[in-house]
DNA sequence: GTTACGACCTATCATTTCGATACATCAGGC
DNA sequence: GCCTGATGTATCGAAATGATAGGTCGTAAC
């Protein structure tokens, strides 16, 4: 959904929707495209719904005097509401948040969830994947001979590609249980994937 | 393109609908997806066109005497146009070609096509993807320290993917030249495109 | 100074695509 | 006999895309 992504964006900071859209093709980079056409009308409707509102930043620097700016950047700040609903968005970990599209935004965001949601997720993806893998490993050895190389090819990268995202996200899980262990005097450093999480001590807020 | 791949599926054996659907979402993987939505409505323009004409398969095994199939399988065949059609897509190896979408597809149908289009697409594509390394890379050094952990990593492994389809890519441009070379001994016969169409074993099942 | 250019930024729209679903036939299990 | 799951064709509303238009701003060339 991309919503969610707006809202995560906005819970950071206020922003308008150009930089809205850099940010999230540079956070999302290959993942996800995000077009204006989806980007505006999205925020129409997060606005209309009360989860964002126009945020009017003082003197924005170079404004002479009573100048009223004609068509400005409109800068967006999220509301009480807003991270209601982005709470929502977060804590829903249903066999759509594994799915190609959707799993890179919730991934993006698992600093604002808690480690319970983390893996549900982690894992339903991983399950997901290996799924693909099945098949496209049963699809490979069912029609090795019978297609030109440039197909064979190209199954065996993309079995390649899913296998090694399987790997990842194997990484993940254990780096991810591991820190959620109480017990465990394993952990003053670990040559293992860095895992310097500051960010999730004081939380506080969200 | 769709009818791309339509086309160059039905350029090798007739089938209908459902089997393309399989075959393509079998060859493309994980790539592309294919919903019926777009599949049925394409085969309606393609038969429209004359691309394409339904082939009717004499007593399809099972049909009693004069008992009219109210909604069996459709089996379409190429057409004389379609082929044409198909060699004009075939060819044009413009900078759509090498778009993440396009690319699988025309990698796919690269045994129908001529060394030239080949590198020319393969080339293309590597330095779109460069520039994407590039991108990628920029914003991982710019933004390193402000990220949060879950980013960073999403950052990076992205990155890493791009670089590991690069490599492919080089490699696939290795072994195309490589074989592209006009002296060296190394071919006595040509393995190269074959264009012995016959339709192996005239279907016999679906 | 003013003009031109490229960046920044909002916005829309026709076309395409997806996802879900309806409906129908057929094979096999129990 | 009945049920379930695979095979098949087909459509529709809801989305996303890609292209494009248009407005603002800083700045550098002339």
């Amino acid at each position: 959904m991309l919503q969610f992504a707006v809202l995560g964006l906005l819970h950071d900071a206020p922003m308008h929707g150009y930089e809205l859209r850099k940010r999230l093709s540079s956070v999302l980079g290959a993942f996800r495209a995000l077009s204006y056409g989806s980007l505006y009308p999205c925020l129409r409707n997060l606005h209309s719904e009360g989860s964002i509102v126009e945020d009017e930043p003082a003197e924005p620097r170079g404004t002479r005097a009573g100048e009223l700016r004609k068509r400005g950047r409109i800068v967006y700040r999220i509301t009480a509401e807003g991270k209601e609903r982005l709470n929502e968005l977060l804590a829903e970990a249903g066999p759509s948040s594994w799915e190609d599209e959707t799993f890179g935004v919730h991934f993006a965001f698992f600093g604002q969830t808690d480690a319970e949601t983390r893996l549900r997720i982690l894992e339903g993806r991983r399950i997901r994947l290996e799924e693909r893998v099945g098949g496209l490993r049963a699809g490979l050895g069912r029609t090795r001979e019978r297609l030109d190389t440039y197909t064979l090819e190209l199954q065996r990268h993309g079995l390649e590609s899913v296998e090694r995202e399987v790997r990842w996200l194997n990484e993940l899980i254990a780096t991810e249980r591991a820190t959620r262990r109480p017990f465990a005097a394993l952990s003053p450093e670990r040559p293992h994937h860095d895992t310097t999480r500051q960010k999730e001590a004081p939380d506080g807020e969200h």
